[in-house]
DNA sequence: ATAGGGTTAG
């Protein structure tokens, strides 16, 4: 049944589970390959790679990083560029300037990789001084290297930057703003408590002013900053476009109750249990011993104190086995 | 034949 000594159909599986959200399994093919004595060519380490990306699996996405090194693959732009982004999203942001830094070439790929790792990670002023040094490089921005630097605004409260480069990117790089555009600079202004100039926006882009995820956006910020009148507003505008979405209620029952009004959150509960709306159970995982074990929040089996400990003492414990072995691989 | 970058909420 395996196909022996065609690597390209193993491949063919692994990237075809990333692509299909299946994280876990796509590892799982990776372990059969090697199992089944086949040498791993640069294809699937950067499929493997981006399934470590998603599951944030720093342990795995390492043992990786050896192989690649092994196989002598690590010049290969395309695979490095994996790699840089696999330690990025682990929060890993050594070991991606360290990637990063031994490049031959940084194509914009690995710029956007690099502003993500900074700006996601609350280092704001990184990841715009990167940005600013990729512009002085000559290297041309896309939409997503703007996402990612207006995002790492947002989440610094640079307001005032993030709308200079919401401007920059469509007056001088002719990008036009879809939905994920206005999606950022609504959360932007929003997060900021700026909520009627976010509103405005929406009101203003007439083929925008519909959509679910962009009045979820504003919602969350008119919760976050206990905004109840425009809260009221966009959650009837939700409610009426999905209503069988938990989502809306949660957040306004929660609004409702920060805001001390407790007969409206209680009236908000009752409607949810007419409708016979659950809430969805939260979900994580953690990698432990190269497995990926995933726990629900409502898991009764074991205390969540406890967990958390015990996720703790291991992070721990990794970050400072990984600091070592990373220093000395580079 | 198969490959890397994307914001957001409780």
């Amino acid at each position: 049944m395996t196909p022996k000594n065609n690597v390209v159909a193993w491949n063919v599986m692994i990237s075809g589970y990333v692509s299909t959200g299946c994280y876990v399994e796509s590892l799982g093919i990776y372990d059969d390959l090697r199992e089944a004595g086949i040498k791993p060519d640069a294809i699937t380490f950067t499929s493997a790679l981006a399934a470590c990306s998603q599951l944030a699996a720093l342990e795995r996405g390492k043992e990786l990083h050896n192989c690649i090194v092994e196989s002598k693959l690590d010049s290969n732009e395309i695979v490095m560029g994996a790699l840089l982004d696999m330690y990025a999203k682990c929060g890993a942001i050594n070991e991606a300037q360290g990637v990063f830094n031994h490049l031959s070439t940084i194509d914009l790929v690995s710029w956007t990789s690099m502003i993500v790792a900074y700006g996601s990670h609350g280092q704001a002023f990184e990841a715009l001084k990167l940005f600013d040094k990729m512009l002085k490089s000559n290297m041309k921005p896309d939409r997503i290297t703007f996402l990612a630097v207006i995002s790492a605004c947002s989440h610094a409260g640079l307001v005032d930057e993030g709308h200079h480069y919401f401007n920059l990117m469509v007056n001088n790089y002719g990008i036009q703003p879809a939905i994920a555009e206005y999606s950022c600079l609504i959360d932007l202004l929003g997060r900021a408590g700026r909520l009627y100039e976010a509103y405005d926006i929406l009101q203003r882009t007439h083929y925008i002013r519909e959509d679910v995820d962009l009045l979820g956006t504003l919602f969350s910020a008119c919760h976050l900053h206990g905004e109840l009148k425009l809260g009221e507003e966009i959650a009837k505008l939700l409610i009426e476009k999905d209503p069988d979405d938990p989502s809306t209620y949660i957040v306004l029952e929660k609004m409702y109750a920060s805001t001390k009004k407790w007969d409206e959150a209680r009236k908000v509960r009752l409607q949810m249990k007419d409708l016979g709306l659950r809430k969805n159970p939260g979900c994580s995982w953690i990698e432990v011993d190269r497995s990926i074990r995933y726990f629900l929040a409502e898991d009764k089996t074991f205390s969540q104190a406890e967990l958390v400990y015990d996720c703790l003492s291991l992070l721990h414990f990794q970050m400072e086995k990984d600091e070592v072995a990373v220093n000395a691989a580079l």
